[in-house]
DNA sequence: CGCGGCGCATGAAGCGATTCAACACGCGTG
DNA sequence: CACGCGTGTTGAATCGCTTCATGCGCCGCG
């Protein structure tokens, strides 16, 4: 469960990406998408729950998630867990191993993932010879502070039934920048027991919590799954106004 | 209270920047140094509770923090009030704005402070000739992130007293590696109401609390002020075992 | 110069969240 | 195929934290 597979020869090239296709990102440079397409090293990919990452490692790479759901959390030493934040495809994985050289969270697959491997020893040449993509991981960087923000602001002051709901539209809208909420009904890929890590509750209150949202026909739980059904209900409940999310650069 | 006075006459040219000419900082290369001393249009002082940017504003700015304590927070629409970090010499302001265009957060001054201004629009030059300065910014928001990542941790999964022994360490720490922490014993510039807004609880289990950690001689209060004693006692208390900060950029 | 506001302090009552405990269901496996 | 395990569910007891209330000292201001 914890090894990271190689990936077995397939290899998307980043001409061809798949996500740069859809409409969410901004488009690249031809000399962009050039060099992003040498510093690709390869292609991971990942079972669910997988340990992509740990707290710790000097991990030699970098990652951008193709497919798939991932999350980033911390431990204290007793064990007690804390996600800290939801990754979804585009977004850039291990980049504070890159830049400042160790890891100081985990991160573990919530669904099967695809990777795109960087060489972090190539940052610096991207920087020097590309600025757009470096503004463009700046910009990243900057959105991630922006998504913890939130997070504190529910966690130090929000009530239980405003944390469930303000993280389950959170979680949808973001599904929904990057085209996931397609035809059918979005379902996202956590157990409760994420839910109450990334809360700062325990299960019990988070399954009666969630269950009162289920009771108001907010959501529907299944297993290992939350099916949304009402998101601006939740956007209500929790006083949240939701991301500005614009098209968004991808490496 | 809120206006921010402009500077009367005073500025410190970045040559002679007495926050660079500190060890805590790395050096710049001339052509660097060069660039920020025109980067910087000027410096703006500001007494203790005025508000240097708020939620929701297009600042066209962008400031290092050169003297004095500052905090951001966010607020919910009823007026809860979360503080997501403080800022210490040395510390950029207003990237977010900057780079994705609006504020989603206030800041605040906690003390007299003193701030270099730099215009956003030659962000772009920035990137573009001195890569090693967009590193530096990319370096700067990997570590706030850093940073979110363990206050989210604390307000999860900490006990009210873990959490303020964690807060009291951790602006002690900081506080430290900036050279503050000089002759005479350190002082953190903050009221009960402060740290109550940073660890999510209310005034009245706050100043419990705090009693508490006195009591035990770990920190000593004054008014609008913490003395720490026993900052080793208060790391162990809440299981943290600092940041590790080693020498940092500075812009 | 008295009054209001801020910062700190403390007791008492009430509620929201935790902990303990028990159970149901599906699934993979020895 | 019985057993363990992960996931979701629910009731009861307990406790940590909030809310309400009150008081004190200090300072700025009408």
């Amino acid at each position: 469960m914890s090894i990271v597979l190689p990936s077995p020869g397939r290899r998307v090239p980043c001409e061809q990406c798949p996500l740069r296709a859809t409409p969410h990102f901004r488009a690249f440079e031809p000399a962009e998408l050039k060099f992003v397409s040498s510093f690709k090293a390869g292609e991971l990919q990942a079972e669910t729950g997988t340990t992509l990452m740990s707290e710790g490692t000097h991990s030699a790479h970098m990652y951008t998630l193709l497919s798939g759901w991932a999350f980033r959390y911390k431990s204290l030493p007793d064990g007690r867990r804390q996600i800290l934040n939801y990754m979804l495809p585009g977004d850039l994985l291990g980049l504070q191993g890159s830049v400042i050289g160790e890891m100081d969270h985990s991160v573990e697959a919530l669904s099967p993932v695809v990777l795109c491997v960087f060489q972090r020893d190539r940052l610096d040449e991207l920087f020097r010879n590309h600025p757009g993509l470096g503004f463009d991981i700046t910009w990243l960087a900057s959105r991630e502070e922006r998504m913890l923000d939130d997070h504190l602001l529910s966690l130090g002051r929000r009530t239980a039934m405003e944390r469930a709901a303000y993280l389950i539209a959170f979680l949808h809208q973001r599904a929904a920048a990057v085209g996931l909420d397609g035809s059918k009904q979005l379902h996202i890929p956590i157990s409760q027991l994420h839910v109450a890590d990334t809360l700062g509750l325990s299960i019990v209150h988070t399954n009666k919590t969630l269950r009162k949202l289920a009771d108001r026909k907010l959501i529907r739980w299944h297993d290992r799954a939350c099916e949304v059904l009402d998101v601006d209900g939740l956007m209500e409940i929790a006083e949240w106004d939701g991301l500005p999310e614009r098209k968004r650069p991808l490496i």
